[in-house]
DNA sequence: CCAAAAGTGTTAACGCTACACCCATGT
DNA sequence: ACATGGGTGTAGCGTTAACACTTTTGG
């Protein structure tokens, strides 16, 4: 950027970072992973999973690849939400972060831990403590999109595993949304969308009534008013 | 990003840029404002507006100054849009680029040449040329978000000048998203909002029967579903 | 008086919301 | 038999979509 009147601009040293918000919905809690961290001027706090961008990897392969060192995980859904500049987000140096969501099923995932970090745990949504750099808005932002996805796109079905009954369908919405939603209205929505079908199983472990079994038709995200 | 298994991660040296989609709405086409390159690579190319994000400003600050060094528009629409990171989209080396929308109204606006570009020119978006970089995608994307954005808030007045009519507005989401509307629908949903009055006032240099003048009551952004 | 754009209501279809009871199973 | 979650239908209301003619002005 040449002839600018203001003050010199000095050559440009800017780090390029990738931070995951990775939500996933258990115990009618939605929840977000963090991690503890260990370097320097943050030692003990929790923050979102991220790192630098490397060379020759586009963005979204970066947030691919902290997911998978975080978590283990793969193949999941994976939208970039924005990215945020400010130029004192980092105390120790000017780093652009592009904050990306990921929506993970809450069935039988293993974290794996790594000795880069001090701890990895999934959190309550809403019970989060202080976070690294501004990392709280980062995930509020992500809050409020994954709200509009859900209400708006069949993003849903990332956060179920491949069998799941509505109940769980509904309880990912009531958690998420924070409202109810009447059983009868939801279910009527929901098949009349004809994203889902019914395969021939029931619940077998549960206690009391076993419930219907559905599975997606095709994980493609489509646009489409739900609720 | 240490231990990684996969060949030495070289230090990061990754620029970042912002490229802007300005939009205005005249003579019943969408235009979007082009550049024409004298740089070295793309001599003659034309491209979107856009330049590196300097040390000390934040990436909402980088977008408006260079929103302003081009047109000398101050005080319109600009928001964030999505941040393009493929490894090779620049051929010089490695940019990432925060691309931003902008909307301003179409009377009036003096474009401002600036020796560092060949030429500054409206576009008709259906008859884009082939751009540098990969910008044509930027714009497709800025486009499809421009669509939903009219759908679903209110920026449709960014566009306009403050006292304009109702056919003046309704063409505004005809051209932009490509279909006619029904004159007494449209009127009736959008008096209905409560987001514009009418003033006294008339058009008066039209021809034949004059328009009544409407003006909104806030600029302030808000999510309502229009159409 | 003619051309051109401004302005104005009604009806039918559809979608959303509210609401309460019976069913299948395990203990 | 009972406790627990699973499963089902209808009626009222509001919103949307389709549709055509009269009014005002300039030439």
């Amino acid at each position: 950027m040449p002839k600018k009147s203001t003050s010199h601009p000095s050559p440009q040293d800017i780090k390029v970072a990738v931070d995951n918000c990775i939500f996933t919905v258990s115990d009618g809690e939605l929840r977000i992973l963090l991690i503890q961290m260990k370097k320097k001027p943050y030692t003990g706090m929790w923050a979102l999973p991220g790192g630098l961008v490397q060379m020759r990897e586009s963005l979204d392969t970066a947030a691919a690849r902290i997911l998978e060192e975080e978590t283990g995980v793969r193949g999941v859904y994976l939208e970039q939400l924005y990215t945020f500049g400010d130029p004192k987000r980092d105390t120790l140096g000017r780093v652009v972060s592009v904050a990306y969501v990921a929506l993970i099923p809450s069935s039988g995932i293993k974290l794996r831990t790594i000795d880069k970090y001090a701890d990895v745990r999934w959190w309550p949504f809403r019970q989060l403590p202080k976070l690294a750099y501004d990392h709280n808005s980062i995930a509020a932002y992500a809050k409020r999109r994954l709200q509009w996805k859900l209400e708006y796109t069949n993003v849903a079905w990332s956060l179920l595993p491949p069998k799941f009954t509505l109940t769980e369908l509904q309880e990912v919405y009531e958690v998420i949304l924070g409202r109810k939603i009447d059983k009868r209205n939801f279910r009527k929505k929901i098949l009349g969308l004809k994203l889902i079908h019914a395969i021939g199983e029931k619940t077998t472990s549960g206690a009391y009534r076993p419930a219907m079994l559905y599975r997606f038709w095709s994980k493609h995200p489509a646009i489409i008013k739900i609720l």
